[in-house]
DNA sequence: CCACAGGATGAAATGATTTTTCTGGTTTAA
DNA sequence: TTAAACCAGAAAAATCATTTCATCCTGTGG
């Protein structure tokens, strides 16, 4: 009972719709309409009263105010009021195609937007546990690799670019010839990353079958059911929906590099006391190569 | 009368405190109070009931009626429903920090809305007059070259790819000597992206400067208020706080690259159909490189 | 300096909507 | 088959938002 209420509470916050669906089947029959009509459309719900709702799911008004009760809400208002919050935080942000008469701010709205919608579906599709051994295995690893071509390529030089500050031996290859070179001289306590936003590059394909064989630990950044994904010893799935489209921006790489970001954190918190002393060194060693505020001549 | 309700039908969806905001002048003296409260704790208004609001901000309930109504809305009811959903838009994601008990999915979660929380910022804060001009200068451009170091470094190789990509003569140069060496060899149709999370590099001043006296155009994705703002002919401010701490993760990268795509969605827009042929025909050739589905062997 | 017009404000009445109570019906288990 | 528990809705009650209207300012012209 308390675990159950803690989850309540957990995922109150985080995606309404998915505690609708969470407690179905502990709802009386007549409630669950109302879920279910919810689940349908729960925009609509906004604009809604509590008689309309009652109406439209075919119950009566005290029935909507025992399911919103058995959701954890004070009553239907309150229960509306996180529903619009939630509406708020993940309707917003769909795909979206820019159009010949979009303003250049229409244009900077929408690119952001549907980055910012990828990156919320990706949070929510992120496995914990894939995440948690990836972290531990660039934790112990010996030596770090990040693999990837084209846009990927900027991702790993990214990648690196942070395990650097982490004291982390890091490097990233973007030529597949090196890939192969380096792949073939790792050794059991190294570690790849492999990123790619198709999943199914050839290159990259070999490399991580060179890096297998060599004995390395291979983490892969792939959408899920590609060849890539299933070659790799700890895959994170990124998924990132795009519409096949010129005029659509490629915000995989973005998911990417946060889930790089989600690593390094990860690898920064599981590391000694020496390393923040480390990084606090290097912030004030990168300051000198800073000019002060004074304009420039 | 007409343009401002124009105005505010744009307004309506972005950005409600804004629009209190911006509506302050034009409201009665008690409204005004309202509107200030509202300003300044948003949040608890939607906890409270209209006569609660009218209390607090110690004005009568039809007032704060008016108030709604001179926004726009139908009345109370309808204003704290758009206000929990812009609250709920972005509200949530804040800046944070990690703490030792978090578990790997929190981490996972607290990255990930820091990032968004970032680009909702940088989103808002966007000046669309700037960006006309930038994908005016980059659409006329007769080569585009790209400057950043440091995790500026990598934001700018992934820019040159999609320049590339849209038939854009385009560089990325990461190395001070080498930028130097690009910088003066510029001509006026040229144009320099100088990319900077701090705006304090002292190569890149150097290398924007340059790039100026060589006649070229120089567009700065930078912080406000800093040297290289100073300094850019065409400044794109970006500006992300963030808390100076080993444990917050970097997005301003991020926002850089989110705006380099909302460039290139202007520019890919502002040009020819040829172009977008030639982006279909670009998308076969690199499926070549790809693997098909079937599990590799 | 006063009187008056006009708008701004709040008290109280009104009306809408939510919530509670309670009763009739239905299932379930002995 | 019957009692017990449970479920659902009608109607009453309570709550809350909205409207009406009277009052109070504020500023202006006499």
């Amino acid at each position: 009972m308390i675990f159950s209420a803690l989850e309540d509470n957990f995922l109150d916050n985080i995606n309404l719709l998915r505690k609708v669906q969470a407690h179905l089947d502990e709802l009386r029959k007549s409630e669950r309409k109302v879920a279910n009509y919810i689940l349908l459309d729960p925009a609509s719900v906004l604009q809604m009263r509590l008689s309309d709702l009652a109406h439209t799911a075919d119950v009566s008004e005290p029935t909507v105010i025992r399911f919103c009760r058995a959701l954890g809400f004070d009553g239907f208002q309150s229960f509306k009021l996180q529903l619009a919050q939630y509406l708020g935080s993940s309707g917003n942000y769909v795909q979206f195609s820019v159009s010949d008469s979009d303003s250049v701010a229409d244009v900077n709205r929408k690119v952001f937007d549907a980055t910012i919608g990828s990156l919320l579906n990706v949070r929510d599709e992120m496995d914990p546990v894939a995440l948690e051994k990836a972290i531990a295995a660039l934790s112990g690893a010996r030596r770090v690799e990040f693999y990837g071509f084209g846009a990927s390529g900027s991702v790993a030089i990214d990648a690196q670019h942070k395990f650097f500050r982490l004291q982390v031996s890091a490097a990233a290859y973007t030529d597949p010839h090196i890939q192969h070179m380096s792949a073939i001289s790792l050794k059991e306590k190294d570690v790849v990353v492999a990123i790619s936003q198709s999943g199914r590059t050839k290159a990259l394909i070999q490399s991580v079958n060179l890096a297998r064989e060599a004995g390395a630990t291979v983490i892969g950044l792939v959408p899920r059911n590609t060849p890539l994904a299933a070659l790799c010893d700890l895959p994170i799935h990124v998924n990132v929906e795009e519409v096949e489209h010129v005029f659509t921006p490629v915000s995989s790489r973005i998911a990417h590099l946060v889930v790089i970001d989600v690593l390094a954190m990860g690898v920064a918190r599981s590391s000694s006391e020496h390393l923040q002393d480390h990084l606090k060194r290097l912030n004030r060693s990168l300051r000198t190569l800073r000019a002060n505020n004074k304009k420039p001549t």
